[in-house]
DNA sequence: ACCTGAACACCGTTCAAGT
DNA sequence: ACCTGAACACCGTTCAAGT
């Protein structure tokens, strides 16, 4: 009998990749504060020291998990497109890695070493499309990126409910045509400058 | 010389404000990690197990913190009044609440427990208001509450740089008021019935 | 190179005891 | 009634040691 998780075969060698898998199913079972180091070590069978060979830091192992969990998001986005079909697919993909492990985000803001830079490049791309189709993109940038974060707090909160979190994820698709309509349909009230929130 | 902070006079008993306002000044000064029983303890220069005498619990502690900070934001809201001005009262209290103690959002997120009720008021009260206004009124409930904590969480990862913060405050009254031409302005282009996240 | 064991400075919380 | 002290089961992480 074979064991279905943990290090793959007994007597291998740990791998980044076990301790990340590893480390997203801890988190799905007992949420942000279950993600400890020792608890991920006893999960793989290993020693708690064993982990800090294969990542810095306790940090660090959140950043490898939001590295891993948002890999595809900017993946293949074309850069001369339809700007509004961009930042579906973006803002689509973006919220679909969120939903799949909400507690992540909630780790990244609490341990605010453990930022990936996907997120950077991400708010940076959407200003890039928003400038072609809206008249403020950055309110809207802030707008768009803040419902994918407030509805991974919503998603926490409601924790375990599936059909209720298969609920929101419909809803939040339909809030973000929502939101795409109102952005191409609305026009300048107040052109002063703004500035965004970016680095 | 008397103490400025801590428990105001030496000998007298511990008190419930005086827990509330050095975990409000200890969350600020090292963040929700920051914020421990024992250090709270230290500050108020008492023993650890004295704050379970006016405090349940880690979670009740959180709970009272934010029973404390959005005390006011639905204090003396008119029940018959424009809807759009109901609105924009109690999204800007929730909002200035929340900028004054942007830790306390992920605390609140991250101990389930600590849940407190006002949220779910808020977000009952602002359906209300909307279904007067708007043709999706619980798509733009959750768009709504979502920028209020997606800006805490953006609040939280820029931490300290003030003017930074003000930017942010002035940049989200702005995407506020943007958000309610376009609801007013909004139809419906799908008018099946939707579902919102409430409990 | 990769892992282990013991140790240190922390947590939240229980329980018995002091005044 | 209110607070203390010692203790328990946890944390993340350092450091020396094993193979």
């Amino acid at each position: 009998m074979s064991r279905t998780r943990g290090r793959p075969v007994q007597g291998n060698e740990l791998t980044r990749a076990d301790i990340i898998t590893a480390a997203l199913e801890l988190m799905h079972e007992s949420g942000e504060v279950g993600l400890t180091m020792r608890a991920l070590s006893a999960r793989l069978g290993v020693s708690p020291m064993a982990l800090y060979r294969h990542v810095e830091d306790k940090a660090g192992l959140i950043r490898a998990l939001s590295d891993h969990v948002y890999a595809a998001v900017l993946q293949d986005v074309p850069h001369q497109a339809n700007a509004a079909l961009m930042i579906r697919t973006m803002l689509s993909r973006y919220h679909d890695a969120v939903c799949k492990h909400p507690q992540l985000t909630l780790a990244i803001f609490a341990n605010p070493q453990a930022f990936a830079g996907v997120t950077a490049q991400l708010t940076e791309r959407l200003a890039k499309c928003l400038q072609q189709i809206a008249a403020n993109p950055l309110l809207w940038r802030d707008v768009l990126v803040d419902h994918v974060h407030g509805s991974a707090l919503a998603l926490v909160s409601s924790q375990g409910d599936q059909a209720h979190a298969q609920a929101m994820r419909l809803q939040y698709q339909q809030a973000l045509e929502l939101l795409l309509e109102s952005i191409v349909r609305g026009t300048v009230s107040d052109p002063k400058t703004l500035e965004g929130r970016a680095p």
